[in-house]
DNA sequence: CTGAAAGCGCTAACAG
DNA sequence: CTGTTAGCGCTTTCAG
C-alpha cells in the first residue's frame, strides 16, 4: 500500500490530523502517551511525510537549485558534492541545472523552479544574465553567486567571494622565486571575460619583480585541457625559449603539460607549469600539478549559509548583495614546477 | 511582487480559475478570444506554475532522484548529464544523491524522496540494499538500476545492462591480438564484487587464447586512480616480467600508468595499459589511455525511457523487473597499449 | 493538551 | 465553451 497520509495515521492512532503534525514538528505541546501511540501508527503503517503537501502548507521549497554550464566539467562535481553535504542537515535536497552556458536555458530553468520547487539558487560560472538573477532575486528567491573572482568589486548580487587576483600572485611570484623569467601565461575565455582577476594578479606579481609583463606572450583560450594544450602548443613552438607557463586553471595547465610533453619539453626540467583551483585531478596528473589551491569546501558552504540566511531573512535584505569572503587561496607545490634551467 | 497565483490570473482575465488551468494545458476546449485574454494576463503578470501545489494536485512528483556514491567520482558527472538532458524535455529536474557508499545514507534518501519529492529512482552503482529498492519500488516509485553488469543474470529489479563481460573479452582480447602474454589484472572492488563479469570476461579471452589465466597475477583494489597505482606498483615490482595490464575501469587503468611512469616503465613500449569505461580522462591522459568504450549516454537515456515507462504503467508491471540492454561496448585504441615487447 | 477548521496553489470531474 | 465544486496532504491558528 503505497504510503498511508498523515489523516490515515491520525485515524490509526486515535487522533487528529493536528495532533500528528504537532509530534512530528515538535510544535505544540502533546502528552507523553498520545505521542506514543502516534509514533507507533507511523512506525507501524510506515509513513513519510509528502514533502509538496508540506512545502504548499508552508509555504517553502524543499530543494535548492545549483546552476552550472555543465556538471561534467571536472571543477563542479567536487563543488556540488560540497553544497549537497551542507545542504543535507537542513534536510533539502539538491537539483543540477545544466546550462550549457546558454543564458536562455538559465532563464527557463528559473523561470520554471526558482520560489517554486527550489527556496534558493546557487550560481556557479554559469554564464547567466545578472538581469534575470535580479528578477529571480525579486520574486523571492535568494540568489547567491558561488564564487566570485573580485573580492573588491562586488557584483551587486549576494556572493562568496574567492580572491582570485591573489591567487594569480601566488602562482607567479612561485614562478619568479623560482627563476623564471620568461613566463606564458595561458588565460581562460576572452578578455575582460571571467578569468581576468586571476590574470591581473600575475601581471602585477610579474611587474613587481621588475618583469616585463606586457612581452609575456599571452593567449586567451577555452578554458578545457584541450584549450590550454592548443594555446600552449602554439606558444611554445613561437617561443621555445619559454620556460614556464602560467595558466588560470587547473584543465588549460593540464593541457599544457600535455601539450609540452608532445613537444619533448620535459616537465619540469625544461619546461615548469602552474594552474590554479587545485582539483582532484591536479593532485593525480603526472607530473602533478603545481596550483593554487582554492577553498573548495569552504566557499560551498559559506554559500548555502548565505543563501539560508537570505531565504530565512525572507527577503527584508533584498538589494543589500552581502558579500562573504573565502579563506585565502593559497600554493601547493607539486612536481610540475622547479628552478628555472640557466 | 512575488509571483502571482492562478487565481489572480484569473481574475485579472476575467474568468475562473479553471479556465486558466485549461489554458495553461491545453485541456478542455477554450473559446479563441478567453485564450487571448488570459494569455495575456499571464504574460502581464509573470505568471509561473507552482510546481508543488500542481505535483499535489496531479499525484505526480516533479524530480527523478540520481543515487551515487559520489558525484566526485569522475564517471558520474557524464552520466548525470546525460540523464538530466533526457529529464529536461519532459520538463522533470535532477536530484542528485551522494550515498558515500553508505547504504544508511541511501535508505534515508529513498524514505525522504522516493515517491513523494521524487517520481522515480535512477540507482547507479551506489552501495543500496536491494531489499530498499524493492520496498521503494513497493510504495508505489518506481526504480531502475542503470548499468547493470550482467545482461544474462537479471538482478530482480528492473535496469539496463551493458555487457561489461564483453569488455573485458575485448580488452584482453586487443592485448592478446598484440601479442601480450604476461598480462596482469587490476579488478576494482573485491572477489565476486561489482566488476566481477569484466574479469570474467578478460580470463575467457585467456582462455579462448590457450593462455593459463590462473597463472597471471591479479589484484583486486578499490576502484580509484590511487587504487591501481598502488595495485600496479606492487605487482610490476613482483613481476617485472609483464608487458600489459588490464584494469577493470579507467581510473585504475590511469593510476597503472602512473605506476608504470614511476617505476620507469615507459607506457606503451615496455608496458601496455587498457581500461574500460573510456571516460573523458581516457582521451586526456597522456599518453591517451586505450579503453573498452561503454554507452554512457545511451544508457541514461534508455534508463530515462524504462522509468518513465514505469511511471506511466502506475505500477501495473511492478516485480516484472524488465531489462534493457545497451549497444555493445566497443574498444577505443589509443596510445596506451601496442604490440608486446620481445 | 487536543480538536476543528481554514487554506497553501493547482487540477479534475461535472454541470450549466 | 466556461464556471462550480471538491479535493491533493499537510500546517496552523484558534477554540475547547
Amino acid at each position: 500500500m503505497p504510503t498511508p497520509t498523515l489523516a490515515e495515521v491520525a485515524r490509526h492512532a486515535g487522533v487528529t490530523p493536528a495532533t500528528v503534525s504537532n509530534v512530528l514538528r515538535g510544535r505544540g505541546r502533546v502528552g507523553a502517551v498520545t505521542r506514543e501511540r502516534v509514533l507507533d501508527a507511523i512506525a507501524a503503517l510506515g509513513y513519510r511525510p509528502h514533502l509538496p503537501a508540506r512545502a504548499l502548507a508552508e509555504g517553502r521549497a524543499p530543494t535548492i537549485a545549483l546552476m552550472v554550464t555543465s556538471i561534467a566539467n571536472p571543477f563542479y562535481p567536487e563543488f556540488a558534492l560540497a553544497v549537497e553535504n551542507a545542504l543535507r542537515p537542513a534536510g533539502q535536497f539538491l537539483i543540477i541545472c545544466n546550462t550549457a552556458g546558454d543564458p536562455d536555458t538559465g532563464r527557463a530553468y528559473l523561470d520554471q523552479i526558482a520560489g517554486t520547487l527550489s527556496e534558493g539558487v546557487l550560481v556557479m560560472n554559469a554564464n547567466l544574465d545578472f538581469d534575470d538573477l535580479r528578477a529571480t532575486e525579486l520574486r523571492g528567491a535568494p540568489v547567491v553567486l558561488c564564487m566570485w573572482e573580485r573580492p573588491l568589486d562586488p557584483p551587486g548580487l549576494p556572493c562568496v567571494a574567492v580572491d582570485f587576483r591573489l591567487a594569480g600572485e601566488l602562482a607567479a611570484q612561485h614562478l619568479i622565486g623560482l627563476g623564471h623569467r620568461r613566463i606564458g601565461a595561458i588565460v581562460g575565455s576572452k578578455a575582460h571575460g571571467i578569468h581576468a582577476a586571476r590574470h591581473e594578479g600575475f601581471v602585477a606579481a610579474m611587474q613587481a619583480a621588475g618583469l616585463d609583463a606586457g612581452a609575456a606572450p599571452l593567449i586567451y583560450a577555452p578554458d578545457t585541457t584541450q584549450g590550454g594544450y592548443a594555446a600552449a602548443r602554439e606558444m611554445l613552438t613561437r617561443r621555445p625559449d619559454l620556460t614556464a607557463i602560467f595558466a588560470t586553471n587547473d584543465l588549460p595547465a593540464l593541457g599544457a603539460m600535455q601539450a609540452a610533453a608532445d613537444l619533448g619539453l620535459e616537465v619540469p626540467r625544461r619546461l615548469s607549469v602552474v594552474g590554479i583551483t587545485d582539483i582532484q585531478l591536479a593532485r593525480e596528473s603526472r607530473p602533478a600539478l603545481t596550483s593554487v589551491a582554492v577553498p573548495t569546501v569552504e566557499a560551498a558552504e559559506l554559500a548555502v549559509a548565505l543563501l539560508r540566511e537570505l531565504i530565512e531573512d525572507g527577503g527584508r535584505a533584498a538589494g543589500e548583495a552581502k558579500m562573504c569572503v573565502t579563506s585565502a587561496p593559497h600554493l601547493v607545490v607539486r612536481a610540475s614546477t622547479s628552478r628555472a634551467p640557466d
